[in-house]
Order: C-alpha cells, then sequence, then structure tokens
DNA sequence: TTATAATAGTTACAATTGAAACTAATAGCA
DNA sequence: TGCTATTAGTTTCAATTGTAACTATTATAA
C-alpha cells in the first residue's frame, strides 16, 4: 500500500458531506414517500411556504439551485396543483408564485415532520453544543462565502 | 404572505447542506481545473490513495457511492491511465484496484491543495471552535446513521 | 456432482440534470 | 423614438445518474 496523507475520516468536507447526505436522504423520506414531493420541488415548496408571490429568480437565489431546474420544478409543480403563478401586470416577464391552497395544505404537513426530524437530531447533542453548533455553521458560512474571490 | 414556521436560515439541514455545497464546489475547482478529475473520480482516487489493492465493492462502500457510479468512474479513470486493475487469483470477480504511478502523482498533487483549503477553513474557528466541530460531527453522523432503524 | 443461490461487476435504458441557445418583455440611452 | 442591452424564464440537446436486468464466477447444499 502506497502511503500517503488523506484520512478521509478525519477531512472536514469528507465529513460534512457524509452527514449531510444522510440527514437530507432521511428528510427526503418524509416528503417523498407521504406525499410524492421530490427533492427539487420540497426545496422550492420551502421557499414559497414563507414568501410568497416571489419570482422564480427569487426561489433560484434562495434555494441555490439554477433556474432551469427552479423552473421545471414549478411548472411540475404547477401540474401538480401544489403552486399557483400568475405574471406580474408591471412586468410580464416576472412570475409571482405562491402555493396554492392545497400547497399550502401539503406544506403544513410536512412543516411538522422535518421540523420534529431536526429536533430529534439536535437533542443528540448538549444545550452548549448547539449554541457551538449555531455559531461554528455561521462562520464557516460565512468564511467560506467570502473566501474565494 | 401566508404564515409559516421553517425558516430555512435556522433550519439545520438547510445550513448543513448549504456550506457542504459550497465546500464541494471549492474543492471541486481543485481537482477538476488543474488535473480534470471528476467528482466521482476524485472520491474514488481518494480511497484508493489510502488502500491500494482493494476491490471495487470495497470503494462504493467507502465512499457511501453505488456499485454502478463506482464501476463507471473505475473504467473511465483505467482509460485515462489513472488506475490499474488486476483480478484476484482465488476469486475472478473480484477486482484489485491501484492508482498507477501516474495516478498516485496526481494524487499526491492534489492532496496538499485540498488539505491546505480545509487548513484555511478550519482556521476560521478557535481552536475551542475546532474541537468543538469535531465533537459534533461525530455525535450527529453517530445518531443520523442509528437513529433511524 | 449438480442444481440453486449469492456475489462482483457491467450493460442498457430511463430519468435527472446542466449548459447553451432561445423567446419575450423591459430598460437604457443616443 | 428606435436601437441595443438586460432580464426572466423556457426549450433543447448532451452529459450524468439511477434502476433493473444481465454475465460471469464462486459458494451452498441436496
Amino acid at each position: 500500500m502506497p502511503k500517503s496523507d488523506l484520512h478521509l475520516d478525519v477531512f472536514l468536507p469528507y465529513r460534512l458531506s457524509y452527514l449531510t447526505n444522510m440527514i437530507s436522504q432521511d428528510l427526503a423520506k418524509l416528503y417523498t414517500e407521504k406525499h410524492g414531493i421530490a427533492h427539487t420541488e420540497w426545496r422550492v415548496m420551502a421557499v414559497l411556504g414563507i414568501s410568497s408571490g416571489v419570482s422564480a429568480a427569487f426561489v433560484a437565489e434562495k434555494t441555490a439551485m439554477d433556474k432551469v431546474a427552479v423552473s421545471r420544478a414549478i411548472n411540475s409543480m404547477i401540474k401538480a396543483g401544489l403552486v399557483s403563478r400568475e405574471f406580474a401586470s408591471e412586468d410580464k416577464r416576472r412570475s409571482q408564485l405562491c402555493l396554492s391552497e392545497y400547497g399550502q395544505k401539503t406544506y403544513e404537513n410536512i412543516v411538522p415532520l422535518v421540523q420534529a426530524y431536526e429536533k430529534d437530531v439536535l437533542e443528540s447533542l448538549s444545550a452548549s453544543e448547539r449554541d457551538a453548533l449555531d455559531r461554528i455553521l455561521e462562520k464557516l458560512t460565512r468564511y467560506v462565502l467570502e473566501g474565494q474571490p
């Protein structure tokens, strides 16, 4: 075996990625199995649940998805009756997206599930660890956002 | 705007996923732009850099990729001259994978780059925050792995 | 032994995704 | 005004990925 230096089990990006994938998969079960919502659709829904009447570009920015993916998710959600769309009267290019009544209902079914999941996960930490995690994520995210100009 | 409860910017899975994606993209630049290594290939390479002579199944397990993805990555890496493959004499199904000399060289070029990146990121934290992060990731990962039986 | 099952890996085809070109509408400004 | 540039979103086509079926080899056990 050639010797080497990169030990994955202590390498931060690997550990983060591993944990994140596990969590994402667990969450996906909650909205996919019960409600048939795809991953991209859930991301869109999570934004529209809070911000109604926004444009596709706004959704793209919030979700960090690209505009093509957002366009596709939204069109499939409109077909499924989850989302309604109008176009702004003062700028007919800009869409104004809302959850439909059905979409809102679905959203309100899913939110407690994912929140309960988050709560469970966080309760495996002590209160001070939760505080630390909050601060650490904040710092790392800010650093990574700014760090590569 | 309909009121709702799920605020993404304090929702752990969202924050984790956001940070992880940023970091993955930064890392991808390091091995893609300079060395033309695709993401899946890098994951395979990271395993073979440490463990030589292992099977594709072993790589799949370590990387949490599925066997099809591993098969494709390995075949493309063989074509590119990065990996060599033999089959075990005692079980002709099982492959024995190694980085080629060229693959090993490439690996040794990439490792310092990704480690420097990790170091930079971690230095945005204090020493005690780094300790905390280590412990927290450990706990969360263990919990998430076991927590959903 | 010889059928049956299990395992390692590959192939084939379908679904997802991504990049680039495109359409439609608006903005900027000569 | 009218020409050009920008912006929002969609379509198209290629690349990536995922699922299921397949081949080849080895293990099990009647």
